[in-house]
DNA sequence: TGCACTTTGGCAACACCGTTGCTTAAGTGG
DNA sequence: CCACTTAAGCAACGGTGTTGCCAAAGTGCA
């Protein structure tokens, strides 16, 4: 595959926080639009668009996308893959994502295990390797097996790729911007630690981190799940990712999706947080006592506050506890969720299971890679109209 | 003022729901970096801004900035403005946007009252019409009302001015898409009235409908509030306007900020919604028995909830009941949400009272029509870089 | 089979965007 | 007074999407 980014490489670089608003030149708008035609074949799929389709799903003249296509097909990113029924014309050319342009690796680190995905480009996984993991041995040891991982699921891609970087996965608070963990819980040697730049240097690859959940909500983003929606992680502990308007929130900080330690009972049972009535603390103990309906009544009314709060499309629920008792918190959480909106007299929610299952997660950290090349990420651009 | 909107009026109009995705052709990029810098223009003020700070912070060359803000000169709506000292060499010559450029009125409509403003293109109110209001009166009577407050608004402001459109803002799940009303509290005669479109057939004028806490939202952030913050409106109710980086969020269904109905104390007391523990009626209930202090408390906690869940800068507080206490409030949803903060490790969150007092919601009204001019409402872009 | 018609998509010329290279304007400081 | 510095405009340029036109490739009717 050859020179992703933005054009030539001119205009538009930006230092952090040097108050850059965003003005546009011309290499950024080329590849701003050739971004949204990529992200259309992508969704497009197997089954392809035509060029006419893509003009009219962008705005853009066919002209335009015909010459957009015609670049993106010389950089080995886009094919012609047959045609459609004529309607009464020349039948339409259908143009196709090479899924063997481009590669990106997915590492999903938690607490006792290691998940690491290769994913072509349409997010495909092409390998997957997993290991057992020690948070408690400390960082250095973590990167190692991290890079292990990675090499191994390097050897074990195409001849000669070279993916365009690592996209890594954990929990626990982290500045996703600069790559640097902040706290995770009841490892304080991992305090302050500059994962990125650590797995980077050892690699000779760029590295992006975010939040378990973040990523989780990404990949499923990219994969069409809606355009609103919170993704509900309920593990060992429970948290979020929310999804709105298309796009991931992660807030200033990457602190976003803190879902665990909403107060749902005011003056309630104390939280291991400090704070009292924390829907995490009221749905694992309900969980404990295995009283699961009561689990997804707790987590279904946490739901309903953050539906409610954001006027989402959807709600999707992951995590070993979610999965290991059936369609039963999908149901709980569905009907309390429902009887809200109901009452709201807003439009229907739906609440589900997540796909992707227990290997969401490293899929959506190697969306963190491939995002941006779908204009996806950090959304060079947003929408245009309305 | 001449000719506002995307350059020529080529290319990219887009209808709704018609899935454009966003391409952009070389119009719509003239006109995102003329309300880039327009943009500029405005947060400068009265101080002003010279071309060179432009450019730098657009990331756009002087000679692009000089061309740009050579165009909007000729069109009226910036001007030179003095210089700065010298640093050694020819001084920066500053530029200043025209107020007189542009107008639109903002209009509040309340259960009981109605407030009109014309504001000018800088945001500052220029005239002011308030007027009792009856919603039981009907639709008819409330548009007769809203019609004559814009016209006697119009004629005390310039001779010859018309204003590019109305923004009004009122209570209730409505639809800003359409300018449908949902549902009126206590009015069913007001379900599924086409607002916008009464109002624009009966003044001639473009019409613009949003939720009352949005538009306040929206105005506090054209002011500068910050980045990302939450505007909670404590009155007969309580709801919330809610700012993510730099935009209003209003969700899909203009249905976001639905924060009065949150439960905060599962299985607590009985809501007129029909749930249980909501804020509003857990919040209401401490005002009513004097507590304010634990009015306070209930609201930040709340207020912590979305602080955590959606990792903002800012809390801002408003609303009758708010404004009658004194700083009584502003303490006590500080002192929780400072509390819950530092648990979280999390950078410092202010809480402090909404500006602009009662006038706010007219005066974000008027921005719904104001902000499209800035890139700021529908924002045609997004920010670029990082 | 042949021909009119429809639809797709490329080629060439074009208008216009921001950029580059250079010049002029307007100050400071020795 | 003059060298130096900084700001801003003019002219030429590369490259964007657009427009006008034409070739390609089907359908459908005579």
């Amino acid at each position: 595959m050859t020179s992703y980014g933005n054009g030539n490489g001119r205009g538009n670089e930006r230092g952090k926080g040097d108050g850059n608003v965003g003005g546009v030149n011309l290499p950024a708008l080329r590849g701003h639009n050739a971004a949204l035609v990529l992200d259309l074949l992508r969704s497009a799929g197997e089954a392809g668009i035509s060029r006419l389709e893509l003009a009219e799903r962008t705005g853009l003249t066919p002209q335009a996308v015909s010459k957009i296509t015609a670049r993106l097909r010389a950089e080995g990113l886009a094919a012609e893959a047959g045609r459609r029924a004529s309607t009464g014309g020349k039948p339409r050319t259908v143009l196709r994502l090479v899924p063997e342009a481009g590669h990106a690796v997915g590492l999903h680190l938690d607490r006792d295990a290691l998940t690491a995905v290769l994913v072509d480009l349409t997010g495909a996984v092409v390998a997957e390797r997993r290991a057992p993991l020690a948070f408690a041995e400390g960082a250095d040891a973590v990167v190692d097996a991290a890079a292990g991982a990675v090499r191994g699921l390097l050897g074990a891609g195409p001849r000669g790729m070279v993916p365009p970087g690592v996209g890594v996965a954990l929990p626990g608070p982290l500045d996703h911007a600069r790559g640097v963990l902040r706290r995770v819980t009841g490892f304080p040697a991992w305090d302050g630690f500059p994962l990125r730049d650590a797995l980077a240097a050892r690699l000779g690859l760029p590295v992006a981190v975010d939040k378990d959940t973040n990523a989780a909500a990404l990949g499923m983003a990219l994969a069409g799940a809606a355009e609103s929606f919170a993704y509900l992680h309920l593990g060992t502990g429970l948290g979020a990712g929310l999804v709105l308007g298309g796009s991931l929130h992660r807030g200033a900080r990457t602190g976003a999706g803190e879902f665990g330690h909403q107060v749902l009972r005011l003056d309630g049972p104390p939280c291991a947080c400090g704070d009292r009535g924390c829907v995490e603390a009221l749905c694992l103990a309900a969980v404990a006592a295995g009283d699961l309906a009561e689990a997804a009544r707790v987590l279904g009314t946490a739901a309903g506050n953050l539906v409610g709060l954001l006027d989402i499309d959807r709600v999707l629920l992951g995590g070993r506890t979610v999965f290991a008792a059936g369609d039963l918190f999908v149901r709980g959480v569905g009907a309390v969720v429902a009887e809200r909106v109901r009452r709201g007299g807003g439009a229907e929610v739906s609440v589900a299971p997540a796909p992707g299952g227990e290997r969401a997660v490293a899929e959506g950290a190697a969306q963190l890679i491939l995002a941006p090349l779908f204009g996806r990420a950090p959304q060079p651009f947003g929408t245009l109209g309305d």
